[in-house]
DNA sequence: CTGGATCCTTGGCGATACTG
DNA sequence: CAGTATCGCCAAGGATCCAG
């Protein structure tokens, strides 16, 4: 079950919300804006300290937000790949907007 | 103490998590960027479903922070009024863009 | 390789009471 | 009015094992 931000004043920020404010999720999607189409191990290598479990549950509720398409490749072994839906992409500018700020303002914690 | 992501990929959106991804940090940064000065118990009124022992502590953290300003009346009873810095005003495209994004597909979770 | 199921621990957070 | 302090619960999340 993912958390609910139960909002009655009508405030548009808590829809965007439901659907990024997962612990890694605006990571997650970063890193398939940056690379379109990534494997299950491979997000593993880019998140190294979220755990496996951690990761799957995340992509699970992205793919259930309909915002990342998954496609189970039935080889052996298995191979997946996600990559970023159409909806999805809608959420662009958010991540975009989030990178800039992260860019522009790196100095302020790395310094810390 | 405020939850730390650690990533050490250099991933630039984890600075802006620094700083937005408290719980409702983002929805107090829309209202102050809505409203430019609010008082305790407004924002309080405003985010009804948050207990006071949250709130406090998130714009502690934003003060800690430097994105918001925070000034206190010594009157009787006390009086408090926060606002954005200007540093934090340079969040405004990011909390911005998840404003239109929350707009634009504002049905998608409220017709669920 | 990509997860799911299970167990277990931690700390996030609510409730309540107190203070200047 | 605007918080802080203390207690306690429960769910988020880690570790491990299992499975297709």
């Amino acid at each position: 079950m993912k958390e609910l931000y139960n909002c009655d004043v009508g405030c548009p920020i808590q829809n965007t919300l439901q659907v990024i404010s997962g612990k890694w999720k605006s990571v997650i999607l970063y890193h398939l804006f940056e690379f379109d189409v990534l494997r299950f191990s491979e997000l593993q290598a880019k998140l190294p300290y979220v755990t496996k479990r951690m990761l799957a549950r995340q992509l699970a509720e992205l793919e259930e937000d309909n915002i990342i398409n998954k496609k189970i490749y039935a080889t052996i072994p298995v191979k997946t790949e996600y990559s970023i839906s159409k909806f999805g992409k809608t959420l662009q500018p958010v991540i975009k907007s989030m990178e800039i700020w992260g860019t522009d303002y790196n100095d302020v914690y790395t310094s810390k």
